[in-house]
DNA sequence: CGGGCTTGCTCAATCGATGAAGCAACAATT
DNA sequence: AATTGTTGCTTCATCGATTGAGCAAGCCCG
């Protein structure tokens, strides 16, 4: 394979030469700070002039190494597979450029070693500071950055040595359990539990969300079935594994039921599908979580949004006011009417 | 805000010092040719020993500003918002570390101008390639990146100054279209033309994919309706509207239609049901794009998924042999049958 | 006319990692 | 004993941008 000759880059001190000035003036203009630095703007004028049409390109590499701080700022986060993660890196990185940062993203796929090795990918390339998004072990992220003094804040997910900024998951459950409970109380005219599918019971979200669902059940007085509550996992087929053995278990399962994301609701929705355990009468479900075709899916179907606009406003407000305190900050997701 | 005074970052040569040794030394033991510099193996364990007890991370801004080579990776997508880019991205990052290349991602939210901005950023932080999918103009971001000496590939969009990997756009919506006059002359005992909805005319993809829907017309002897091809860009909304404004003018609808994206899929559906148009008897539908619950949908809906990983392994192909030819590969979508 | 101030620059050290060149110590060979 | 070779390091220049220190020229003021 024949290697073309590729343009050397131009640097500064070409840029001085063309000039026919020094490399320091090239570079007190081209980062804008030549007014402190005594330039006169005729000389101003003219180095950028020629940086235009050279086209040149500052090397962020030299830049980054003898600055201070970087200006680069690293989010991890789980997976691509969902309109909630897509948003959230799609806005995180809008706001990252509006304040002139640059953003790394990495994706882990929920694997907590890769977490760990991104972090530290992250902390090589001299990130200014982290956002663990959804991570297994946030902790252990926050500490290995502090070690090299780089700060973190969790998003989605908790943690406990630094920032956080999570959905308000015990009251978005709690009403989203009520409408389902409503809806389904409704078509039986009874009262009657609900099942809970998705989820790792270890997580904090999971656990949260849990406890919004068995408190609107007692809030109508009625004592949420522990059998009923399958924290199986955020994976489809964990889900529908789950639903077929529960059904093969008990018989008839309820009417309705609490999804914990829209990854499982796929499974869920598959499984209902392929058993036609339901029949013509479709269940109630709650979705935590929102996608647009979910909405299309039919009129049974109630979600909640989390708010990922609120969130990462929490997030950079953390960020730019350099606060560190370990504190929650929980956001009440949005109610999703059907359309 | 009190600023916690931070962990000063460990060196190579704090870790020379450490080892009562050089910083070249430790250099080259930490890159693994200490072999080539005839470091002594004992030498080589112990600064390995505390390199790992001083939880060092080297300084890639000032390795790479060394060295010849960068190995990041950059890619230029528009959109996180369906699962055809979503698995794009987290295949590509997969990829590109399975490489030991770091990869750096940008979101541009197909707009021209944010293009050529992160292709800019990219130079300055030293990409050694450029990955840009679905770009509006994907030769002014080749020009630019080649004027730096950066090499670039297109993907899913192509270009004509770098190669390019795309889907057989014709194959593949000859496929499809022909699967959907097929459900539609099933339905109703006689073939007739589809409605064309989504993507930009302008744009390779779409108007090769209306070539493979005029000829799979063509094939069965039915001539496509040039009024019924709604080139009216990906947004929802603006599917939702060409679809209003076509059942104004002429009144009844195609029973079946092609529809260039999920995302303008959404805008479709969401018409389909609140104009209420087709009633009870729902339209036969192609999707160019795949989205798990689109296939809950409902029976009338075929798909064809785009082959990402055959995409991805054509794009790394060219970039782990260096391939520079302006070619262009089309790989084949796969048709997905309803669940 | 000399001292002090301002203007408008340049010089040179620095950030951390890299690798070519070099050098000391010892072994092997003639 | 002198030469050559090998081993196992160290030294130092370098990558490109940044920035404190410094310096020359011009101006003002008493």
């Amino acid at each position: 394979m024949k290697r073309v000759s590729l343009a050397k880059r131009k640097t500064i001190y070409d840029l001085a030469e063309l000039a026919g000035t020094s490399a320091s003036a090239v570079s007190a203009v081209l980062n804008g700070n030549w007014k402190k630095r005594r330039i006169s703007s005729q000389l101003a004028e003219k180095i950028i002039r020629i940086a235009d049409e050279q086209g040149y390109a500052p090397n962020m590499q030299a830049s980054v190494l003898r600055r201070e701080r970087s200006s680069i700022i690293g989010m991890i986060v789980p997976k691509y597979d969902n309109r909630y993660f897509g948003s959230i890196v799609e806005r995180f990185e809008a706001m990252a450029r509006e304040r002139g940062l640059f953003p790394i993203i990495t994706c882990t796929r929920r694997d907590p070693d890769l977490e760990m090795e991104a972090a530290r990918a992250m902390i090589s390339y001299q990130v200014d500071y982290v956002i663990a998004t959804g991570a297994t072990d946030p902790d252990r992220i926050t500490d290995l950055c502090a070690a090299a003094g780089v700060r973190t804040v969790n998003l989605d997910l908790p943690g406990t040595h630094s920032p956080s900024v999570i959905s308000d998951n015990f009251q978005g459950a709690l009403e989203l359990t009520r409408r389902v409970l409503d809806n389904c109380e409704k078509e039986l005219a009874r009262k009657a539990p609900l099942m809970f599918v998705g989820g790792r019971g270890t997580d904090h979200n999971t656990s949260e969300r849990i406890r919004g669902f068995r408190a609107a059940h007692h809030e109508i007085g009625i004592t949420p079935d522990e059998n009923l509550i399958l924290a199986c996992g955020y994976a489809p087929e964990k889900a529908e594994q789950s639903l077929k053995a529960l059904a093969e278990g008990i018989g008839e399962l309820p009417h309705g039921m609490f999804v914990n994301s829209t990854i499982s609701l796929e499974g869920v929705i598959r499984w209902i599908r392929r058993s036609d355990h339901y029949g013509e009468r479709k269940p109630q479900i709650g979705c935590f979580d929102f996608d647009p075709f979910v909405a299309l899916l039919g009129e049974n179907i109630e979600m909640v949004r989390q708010d990922v606009p609120k969130m990462l406003d929490a997030i950079f407000d953390i960020i730019d006011n350099g606060i560190s305190d370990r504190h929650l900050i929980e956001i009440m997701p949005i109610a999703e009417s059907m359309a």
